[in-house]
DNA sequence: TTGAAAGCGCTAACAC
DNA sequence: GTGTTAGCGCTTTCAA
């Protein structure tokens, strides 16, 4: 396992390291090396483990055949299966894929971005925080490949693969009123998120055109570090003589969760009493007691296009690609929502 | 956002590329120069916003400061909170992440390692698919830095961090016996990873250490990649009245989820007529109806321990630190286990 | 204190 | 068909 060089075996075998590069860069018979040159060089490289170096080649081709990822948290169920669809389709494309999480904060996103340019990734795909407008137009101005995902900057024109988070919000609220429901809370939470916005004109939407009327009473937004805190209260208020709700929709799956637990806590009966609906798949929906009904999100689809739009973006191929995607949610029915 | 680079910076003030150098990476006090051009420097840096550009310094350098992570697949919720707690620590002490999933194929895995070895990364830190003792070898022979997680080669002497398998299935197993179980099945899969064998054997130690005999009619190992088909077999099979079991210890949690899938379709009551237990957490192993009991990995001990040991290797800082870690399980009783 | 110059390993004009 | 040579952008030795 002795490191060998380009140089080294352009010696061995008596030839130029230009020969030895273009073959090895399968360049061989396009710039006319013999066959048997060509052999040769392929054999010995073979035989003695020849390991390009990726850095110097990067720094030659100017480009290092890695893409960034920058998610709020990787541990996120929702981002770690992006992720993997992302790896998958990167590696088939010849891209390696460096991670980082931004936690939802806008200035660690940014240097984030910055540490990720300065390794010279060929290109990025973010699920930003939506606080960097300006960088995200730097990079814009600079013609630097990146698509964002799950959320978008609505008022740049950008690359981007979200879902649709109003239709699919819609959705489920209406499919609480068809089940009879009439007093349908939401818990979202506290945030300035265009998919989360969205996703409460969903739901507003859908009791507006039912012709009943927005309780703010029964609309909660939490804190998205301290609504594991925040959310009894938000539950018990809810569920109250006053306002006293049937039916509850979540924005998004951990506060799906942490709502049941508080119901559960709160000896609340799902879905008899209470049907709830959450955005987003945690993976054991099914399993819950009750298991819970949700909009899915495509989470493969998001990652595969991501990474085509931008490879696709990254080395020009101009290959006609919707690069502004909105790909719709699956509304999966189970037994929270009551029959 | 135009590229600077350090010679235009060195024009720029009429210095040369060293002293530039020097001061951006902070050696300019021990080169003793003036604290003005030190200034002068950094200043200029600051404002047009000098980003070096990593691919070169690397190469010169000859190292990344990259570390490559590869685990069986991303998007497990076990692997993916390793990689954020990997990613954090690893942050702090100045490196990126490249992640790839191997999807427990020994071949493709060792094709990453040498993908990211290509790539310069400083070192790698690998839950192995336990299939590749030459590879392993090798980098050890290399004295390339590397730690193992989660899975190890117990014949080969490495840097590695696990957790005790044998003791927190032993655990499992006997808090069962405890609840006056006596007719205990195991789900695992066909493996011959060292830490399933060690789940096994803590599970079998249990048993005969009170006195019962291993029932090899209630013992399931299931194909890894075709376990939920395979399941409602199993499981039929297990509370069948031939074997007619009264709990089942699953040696991962995605066979536990599977399980209490089939059981509840089975319409077997849990935990009143099979209680069941599970290695790992779900992370909504607590929403689960009813909540299973379950030995905790601490994921964050884990991540946090490779990284430090990986990069006290790669700078050979030689701090003290226990570089072949058994970490703790932590048992956690829910309703799963009958009270 | 500062600068010139060599070199990290690879690619790619261009010349032979 | 093949080799020479000049970079890619940065670090670092050594001399001034």
């Amino acid at each position: 396992m002795k490191k060998i060089f380009l140089k080294d075996i352009a010696a061995e075998l008596n030839l130029s390291k230009t020969a030895v590069s273009l073959v090895l860069n399968n360049r061989g018979d396009e710039n006319k090396i013999s066959k048997e040159t060509q052999k040769r060089i392929l054999d010995f490289a073979q035989k003695n483990n020849y390991r390009p170096n990726q850095m110097a080649r990067g720094l030659s081709l100017g480009k290092s055949e890695t893409i960034g990822l920058i998610v709020p948290n990787i541990s996120d169920i929702f981002y770690a299966r992006i992720a993997h669809h992302i790896e998958l389709r990167a590696k088939t494309l010849g891209y390696n894929v460096v991670f980082s999480s931004s936690n939802e904060d806008a200035k660690m996103e940014k240097e984030l971005m910055y540490s990720m340019l300065n390794r010279q990734v060929d290109g990025l795909i973010i699920a930003s925080t939506q606080k960097n407008k300006d960088e995200i137009l730097k990079l814009r101005e600079a013609n630097f490949p990146f698509v964002l995902i799950d959320r978008h900057y609505p008022d740049i024109k950008t690359n981007y693969v979200i879902v649709d988070n109003f239709g699919g919000s819609k959705n489920m609220t209406q499919h609480l009123l068809k089940n009879g429901r009439r007093n349908i809370g939401l818990v979202s939470i506290k945030s300035e998120l265009d998919a989360i916005l969205q996703r409460r004109l969903g739901y507003e939407t859908a009791l507006v055109e039912e012709g009943l009327e927005i309780n703010a009473g029964i609309l909660k937004e939490l804190d998205p570090f301290a609504y594991k805190s925040e959310m009894k209260d938000a539950i018990k208020d809810m569920v109250s003589g006053l306002t006293g709700i049937d039916a509850i929709v979540f924005t998004t799956h951990y506060l799906a969760a942490s709502g049941l637990r508080e119901l559960k806590l709160l000896d609340v009966k799902v879905p008899s009493e209470v049907a709830i609906i959450s955005f987003d798949e945690l993976g054991a929906f099914d399993l819950v007691d009750p298991p819970i009904s949700t909009s899915k999100q495509p989470v493969d689809d998001i990652g595969n296009l991501a990474v085509e739009i931008l490879v696709n973006d990254i080395e020009k191929k101009n290959i006609k690609i919707e690069n502004q995607s909105i790909l719709q949610t699956q509304l999966l029915i189970r037994k929270s929502c009551g029959v």
